[in-house]
DNA sequence: CTCCAATCTTGTCACTGACAAGATTTGCGC
DNA sequence: GCGCAAATCTTGTCAGTGACAAGATTGGAG
């Protein structure tokens, strides 16, 4: 038979965080509870408590992890201006639950050392995107914030389903793409 | 002296949307609770319920107001596709507030009849812009949605402070200006 | 083997959203 | 004016929640 009970989890804190995605991607950010984590992860309901603290450490520990797939998927991309518009929006599709997490602050402890540094690392692979897509107009700060506006609010837009196209069966990356080359002017 | 102390207070539903607004603005959509808008208002706490039902009545009537309000901001800069653009970041930022619930569906009941309404008046301005925009391109959709995007990507930048812009003392009209130039290319 | 620190449990408290039942007031028909 | 139904507000209650405190269990360093 499977695994004997033991008193102890021996990886609570992953099961937690990995209830809080599932829980996320069902019902968003605020509709679960800590009790109902630990329910999942078959623990006491003060279990968590232990590894985040409190609710906002594990929107924290979420964002953090989230920040750092994220800065890999861009640096993945680096060097191509319009891949990572694409990266950026298949990040927030694919890893929904971390992205609804990542951009709402209130949310988490925003001066956490760990998460920070995977925000900057993330941010600096946008600022050379930008530089190289607006390379020559002495524009760099406008169009890095205007590819970078596009990619998020583009994202953003269809995760809440504001767009009609996220109703039907439509092709993000498809939708995407085409959305993206208007500012980027990327191969279509 | 002053009003009279009366058993009704005259006009509850205004009252509470007022200190809704009020709280959304200082600790985010969810960062309150309806006891603590009743005791704003000076009520009971069960006094809330009979004019919005729950939580999410008070928060889709925000909404439907949200989107009234944004469809005359709309409505009032249409044929400038630009101004448009324009106006959509300032409303994000002037009702921030209102804004921040908008967008987030899940907050509230998105088949109020209202809210739909208001919210399609927007959505044909919108398009409307978008057509005007791209005219002869032959790329509605994606010209539409590329500018949508960057307004919209901008806006929930800058409100949650993911720009390091909006740490300082910038404009953000003055900015918001410069980077939909890059999509609508506008006069700038 | 011992003991300490990490991990988990049990118990508790104030607060919350939702609901039910009753009190007060308004205004409409007449 | 008058009575009464409907709207408005209050009081009371219940399960669920986040946070904290104190105690039980366990693994590992030495």
């Amino acid at each position: 038979m499977g695994k004997v009970e033991s008193y102890h989890h021996g990886n609570l804190r992953r099961a937690v965080l990995d209830a809080a995605l599932a829980a996320i991607e069902e019902s968003g950010p605020s509709g679960w509870s800590l009790r109902e984590l630990a329910r999942r992860a078959g623990v006491s309901h003060a279990a968590p408590a232990h590894h985040f603290g409190d609710k906002a450490g594990v929107l924290t520990a979420v964002a953090a992890e989230g920040f750092e797939l994220f800065a890999g998927a861009l640096e993945r991309a680096a060097g191509d201006p319009y891949g990572s518009g694409v990266a950026y929006v298949r990040f927030a599709v694919d890893h929904r639950a971390y992205f609804e997490v990542m951009f709402r602050p209130e949310l988490y402890r925003a001066d956490d050392p760990e998460l920070n540094a995977a925000r900057d690392r993330a941010g600096s692979v946008l600022a050379a995107s930008g530089r190289k897509l607006s390379r020559g107009e002495g524009e760099d700060r406008a169009t890095t914030l205007a590819a970078w506006s596009v990619a998020h609010g583009f994202a953003s837009l269809w995760l809440n389903g504001a767009l009609p196209e996220s109703r039907g069966q439509a092709d993000v990356e498809e939708l995407a793409r085409e959305v993206l080359s208007v500012v980027f002017g990327g191969a279509e």
